[in-house]
DNA sequence: ATTGAAAGTGAGCTTTC
DNA sequence: GAAAGCTCACTTTCAAT
């Protein structure tokens, strides 16, 4: 990743950012009307943007429950102690496992924050006991069930 | 949100899927040859699950140091008391902050996880104390600095 | 740097097997 | 569910202001 660029972000790129991060699959004609840029022009931003590594990728969201993961959870993990190469191993192993969707490595009390969607309390229970317990630097987890997700305002708030 | 159709899906939706949440701006003919299929037949699922609800929407992912935001942090947020409609609103509250970008409302310990992305160690404070601590029904914060966050495995690992 | 116009490409639709 | 052909609209590129 190089993306050391200074951002250098006018008002415009700002609004396009905006748009695109609540709705990636507007079309570069629809977006040039509503911003009112010439097509051209917009699609040429946009093409910056991505170039310059300000818009990383562009993904689906799928919706959990329909696809058979309900129950979503915070695992927070902590170790017992705290060496390099075996936490940057645990990280790996973390985010490796099937149904989690982000881990947080943090400084603070705990030392991960494990976001998985699951289809019950039982797979929660097997992916606590089976994987991340199972790793000797795990000293503890504790685990928070989630009530719901929301986006926040973001970065582009005005 | 009514979607309340059991899933249905079978081997193929789950590999377009897969793709999909790895790199939506795949062209249908390239998605189609993936995994061989006909272009119309991929075209058609593609429509399906959109219009079930599987694939909820598409955005853009930004980078946020290189939108001025290279710090971020969780802010576990405890309530003195859990009236509904008091927690409801602070929720809302939360969700609308600038630089928020996701708030978890969880069962536990803490009531709520604010994960945010600011300019500098400054920023973070204010969004603290001006937009977090200000509401009566907050009991206490805990900040943690996010060393790095990472995508997991998700719902679609085999 | 933005614009307008022309050319290439993909998406969406219908019909057919 | 898969294939073929068609139309329309979008993206892209280029020359010009």
């Amino acid at each position: 990743m190089v993306t050391l660029a200074k951002a250098q972000l006018d008002e415009v790129d700002l609004e396009i950012l905006a748009v695109l991060t609540r709705d990636a699959e507007v079309t570069n004609k629809a977006l040039a009307r509503g911003l009112g840029l010439a097509e051209s022009t917009c699609a040429h931003r946009v093409r910056s943007l991505r170039e310059r590594g300000i818009i990383r990728d562009t993904r689906i969201r799928v919706d959990e429950a329909a696809l058979g993961s309900p129950l979503q959870a915070i695992i927070k993990v902590r170790l017992a102690n705290h060496t390099g190469p075996k936490v940057t191993a645990l990280f790996d192993a973390l985010a490796g496992i099937p149904r989690v969707l982000q881990v947080f490595h943090v400084a603070g009390v705990d030392d991960f924050l494990v976001h998985v969607a699951v289809q019950d309390a039982t797979a929660l229970r097997d992916i606590v006991l089976e994987h991340i317990t199972v790793h000797p630097v795990v000293r503890g987890t504790e685990t928070q069930l989630v009530f719901e997700l929301r986006d926040g305002a973001g970065l582009l708030a005005r």
